[in-house]
DNA sequence: AACAATTTAGTTGTGTGCAATTTAATTTGA
DNA sequence: TCAAATTAAATTGCACACAACTAAATTGTT
């Protein structure tokens, strides 16, 4: 028999109502740690005044000054749909600034004002302030890690 | 040195710009990992009509017929004002009931049309689905659950 | 060159999430 | 007992996500 479910690894049966139990549902948990985890971040990025998709943002444009607005959603695998309105908020908040690129008329180029640049400093206690949440031992969180980024791409693989 | 971070734990240095490195962000693939399986279930969940959230609060009410709002948020880690606006959708859409608790005026038991009920049998090949796209071999996923479930009660804690 | 196909942002509409507040019902406690 | 505190839903307002579509610019093809 091939495993396929969590609850036929742990118990060798498949039962309907078993599978559908929201306790066995990996997917949920991973919704739920998503939620949980922008709540963290919530707290953390209330004193710079971002939200988590906006420092996201930030995380690209503190490694590349200026990006268009494609290659940002590439990175982030955003949309534009997604994108636009939440730039503009960015822009209105002074982090940064949006300007149609001069060799290619249809993109626009995001660029870091100095408001947007400063707030790395700040940031940077961020990510092992998270991690000291999550509290895992570095072997656990390394092999967590890497299945994650296994699952990733075979979920990615499926577009 | 406490590692607190995946990039200390494979490179033994701090820095800055590696610690923000957006590869770096196990929370960035949480989040991303969220939104490919929510994009995978919405396929799956096409034909029998209904959202991903929509969906988990269905397994709650296919293990029990009646429930109240708050205990379903109890379930779902949601509160009424994301959930009161989704069961009206649902009851739009003929899944579900809310009525009044006779007992208790303050709360509004939830309870299952025909039809709500019936499209349990039709859900009962999704979790296999959808396990079967993530495709781990059984102790792998079997251990990524439950470091899961370990950083879920560590973010709980916060609370 | 000219026109079709492609690409990039933006727009529109729907559905969550969640903080903050409101309303109504119930419970508590002096 | 009865006012204060608590509780459960609902409401309001904001910020994503994303599908579907539009508009404008660029590229490809003949």
């Amino acid at each position: 028999m091939i495993i396929t479910t969590i609850s036929m690894y742990r118990k060798d049966k498949i039962d309907m109502d078993d599978v559908l139990l929201l306790e066995n549902q990996i997917c949920f948990k991973i919704y739920t740690a998503e939620r949980e985890i922008t709540r963290l971040y919530r707290g953390l990025l209330e004193e710079i005044g971002v939200t988590y998709p906006q420092y996201l943002a930030l995380l690209v444009l503190w490694e590349k000054e200026r990006i268009t607005v494609k290659e940002l959603g590439k990175k982030l695998f955003l949309d534009s749909g997604t994108l636009t309105p939440m730039l503009k908020r960015m822009e209105s908040n002074g982090l940064l600034s949006r300007e149609r690129s001069k060799e290619d008329e249809r993109s626009v180029i995001i660029s870091l004002t100095e408001k947007g640049a400063s707030l790395k400093e700040k940031a940077s206690c961020i990510p092992t302030r998270l991690l000291d949440s999550i509290d895992l031992e570095g072997g656990e969180l390394e092999q967590f890690n890497q299945t994650l980024t296994t699952i990733l791409s075979k979920l990615k693989d499926r577009e």
